[in-house]
DNA sequence: AATACGGGGAT
DNA sequence: ATCCCAGTATT
């Protein structure tokens, strides 16, 4: 019960068995033959995955590949291009940090990956965890690898009772205990497939689970009670007015976006602020310049924080753009920094905005 | 230690 | 509705 070894050794076996075929992987057997992935293929995906499912990254992942082949390419790339490429996956700061590490290794480095983890944990939007993955699975270390599937595994196999995230570093210390030296990348995915896979947040298939016979939570047959976490607060709910402007030509009215804060450097269409009171009845009063403004519903989008409800304008009407704004044709919002808020609002004043042939 | 930061899939 | 996800940066 509970012997690191005989753990590690079965996950590695029903690792090479069962491992999933995704696209920034080797095989084990490549793995085995020295054939390492691409350090620039582990690092893209691991800052995707963060906090971000594999199904949502896949396609993210491919486009990227084709835009931007190599590291270079991508610190080569144009800002705006990289913020539209990722629209719609969310955590906008990853990609203002992807486009920063990018550069960093491409002049400092000449475009080859620090190899260590303290080398990799310098770089803009990598913490501790995808420094210690992409040490791991790019280049064999053996680093300690932590996410929320491992923390789940590590405290169901030990039956950790203090709640995360206060006993992640205890948590830690496990982890670091049973990372082995051989291995190491095999290892940190065999966990976090295994937390995937079999041993889910709820209704874990103990039944098939490969080291069960080492899992105090299985023992005592009440595996869902871990982790145990602390209480969360409620979302408040914010509310505000969005403005959808086309011009007799056929386009609307955009803007940038902040760089840095909620959605930061992402474009939109102008909006009043979002107030921290629930719906304080926003009209077209509050509209960026006087036309006639036609109230077309509301769009409720829910961030991590808090809920959003946008009351939704729109208007035939032009003017010219200030200096943050301007007019995009709207059979071209496919290419923009648009997050998915603001798909909402475009779609909702103009519901084929969206489609091959927009009216 | 707490908070800010998206979006979507599973239940 | 609720939870959670291959987390990081900032305060």
């Amino acid at each position: 019960m509970n012997d690191p070894q005989a753990i590690i050794r079965q996950l590695l076996a029903w690792y090479d068995k069962h491992h999933r075929d995704l696209p920034w992987r080797t095989s084990p057997a490549a793995a085995a033959r020295s054939r390492r992935p691409d350090p620039y293929h582990v690092w893209l995906s691991e800052v995707m995955l963060q906090q971000t499912t594999v199904q949502a990254v896949k396609p993210y992942f491919a486009k990227f590949l084709a835009l931007w082949p190599t590291v270079k390419d991508l610190a080569a790339a144009p800002t705006e291009d990289v913020m539209a490429a990722w629209a719609g996956l969310g955590y906008y700061a990853r990609a203002r940090n992807l486009k920063k590490s990018a550069e960093a290794v491409a002049e400092e480095h000449d475009g080859v990956f620090p190899d260590t983890e303290d080398g990799l944990r310098k770089l803009p939007g990598i913490g501790d965890y995808t420094a210690a993955a992409v040490a791991a699975i790019a280049f064999d270390r053996q680093a300690p690898v932590m996410d929320g599937n491992v923390e789940r595994v590590v405290s169901r196999l030990y039956a950790i009772d203090a709640p995360l995230p206060a006993s992640k570093p205890a948590m830690k210390v496990r982890v670091r205990e049973l990372t082995p030296e051989k291995r190491p990348g095999d290892f940190a995915q065999a966990m976090m497939d295994l937390g995937a896979t079999i041993c889910t947040p709820r209704r874990p298939a103990c039944a098939i689970c490969p080291i069960r016979e080492h899992c105090l939570a299985f023992a005592e047959h009440d595996p869902e009670r871990f982790p145990v976490k602390a209480a969360k607060k409620d979302k408040p709910i914010r509310a505000g007015a969005a403005f959808v402007a086309v011009n007799p030509e056929g386009e609307i009215l955009l803007r940038r976006r902040a760089e840095s804060g909620l959605l930061g450097g992402m474009t939109e269409v102008p909006t009043t602020g979002w107030t921290a009171r629930e719906n304080g009845g926003e009209t077209a009063d509050h509209a960026p310049f006087p036309a006639l403004w036609e109230p077309c519903g509301t769009v409720t989008h829910v961030f991590t924080h808090f809920e959003l409800r946008l009351s939704v304008f729109r208007t035939k009407a032009d003017r010219r753009g200030g200096l943050d704004e301007w007019w995009e044709p709207v059979a071209n919002l496919g290419a923009q920094a648009l997050p998915t808020v603001m798909k909402k609002v475009i779609s909702q004043a103009i519901p084929l905005a969206f489609e091959k042939h927009p009216t």
